[in-house]
DNA sequence: TATTTATCGATATTTTTTTATCGTATAGCA
DNA sequence: TGCTATACGATAAAAAAATATCGATAAATA
């Protein structure tokens, strides 16, 4: 298998890289070297096999008896992650949510940069939200061409959600990371992530419902 | 090897089906009466086989050429979830991410009824955030008592995340809904459920980079 | 009424993800 | 130096999830 070519097929893997990388940096923090598939295991609820087997994506190759190198991991899934600089984005619908967003410390944590909020709301244009300045919508496109932002953050209202989206679309995002409740549509070579709240929520339902015990 | 016994089967399907019911309720409003697996398929960006295996587990029987009846869909899939009635939360940590999510109407739409607000913060405390009152954590053990909620959702500083969550848990909250950054630790019997904000931009940006479509 | 077409549903297959097994390498120590 | 315990890593197996196939059934239409 070619060394080169990533496999992007593991998503359930992708998905527990920022988990992983949240605690790398914490023992980070603590000058710590070396760390185990077992430790981070244990921090995650899942099996010592299942970090290894994950870690294989990093090509970071860990050492019997000792673990592998934290700096190593952290620098790997960074960059898998295209984590390692800043990611520039910007958000639609400064509404309860879509402020809560700007304001939120720990989203800094992986470096993604919130340039500029948008809203329909004349109150709000030309103010700022935690330091991130509100602009008109119809703005939308002539400031994307200067700002250069690839990501949207979608928190305008459902019934605002398509329509938001084609004219981002249109304005040359390439990833919408979407809030709504909506499922929208884009063109193919658009990536669209659905943050889907209420799925956690059913899945706790369920599982309290059952009295299950909760690895993840 | 003492973790879970019990097995939940298909927590795929689980996710899926708010989203199943969030559409049916649209339908519902629009007075339509039956649906098509493949009309749903198409709002999800999936296939609709998977939508057809999933209704099993509703145990509604569809009949061809004329779908699913969207009022049988919706009463098993509440029943399943156990959203046909409100379900009463606590939240714990009312700063930004805990007002927003207090401020979140379209969270109702799953009936989850959140009874009270609890902060350390002195300013805080006896104010009420979009209608609901805020307590001192101090008394979370007693007003518990009384409250009867047994879901507690988590919103407070990554560093208090633990302990709250051993407040959570002598108070006999069966339940946690955990939107801080810890990977946090509870017996057997008490649920969680980690909502990382983290895994979905992981997977977002991964996808970028590969300019893959997206499904899911 | 016969024909066509859409759509479900049972079964089978493939793919993906997780877990198990076991050999191997390495640090610590006598 | 040689022994031992620990933790990785390759391979294999199992489990879970998604997809394919295709017959059956019900509505629409001629």
């Amino acid at each position: 298998m070619d060394r080169n070519v990533f496999k992007i097929d593991k998503l359930p893997t992708v998905r527990r890289l920022p988990a992983y990388l949240h605690i790398l940096r914490q023992l980070a923090r603590c000058d710590e070297k070396f760390v185990s598939s077992a430790f981070l295991a244990e921090k995650l609820n899942i099996e010592p096999i299942l970090v290894r087997k994950d870690f294989e994506l990093t090509r970071v190759a860990g050492t019997p008896r000792v673990g592998y190198s934290i700096s190593g991991l952290i620098a790997s899934i960074e960059e898998f992650l295209g984590w390692g600089e800043d990611l520039d984005a910007i958000l639609v619908g400064v509404g309860q949510l879509g402020a809560s967003i700007l304001g939120y410390r720990e989203l800094m944590d992986f470096r993604l940069r919130i340039l500029a909020g948008f809203d329909s709301d004349p109150e709000k244009v030309g103010t700022a939200v935690h330091g991130v300045p509100v602009f008109a919508v119809t703005r939308l496109e002539e400031l994307l061409g200067r700002l250069r932002a690839r990501l949207a953050i979608l928190t305008v209202p459902s019934a605002d959600a398509q329509n938001i989206t084609d004219l981002l679309v249109s304005s040359g995002i390439r990833g919408i990371w979407n809030y709504t409740s909506e499922n929208i549509v884009v063109p193919a070579d658009v990536i669209t992530q659905k943050e889907d709240l209420a799925s956690g929520l059913a899945v706790l339902c369920v599982k309290m419902s059952r009295n299950m015990p909760s690895p993840l």
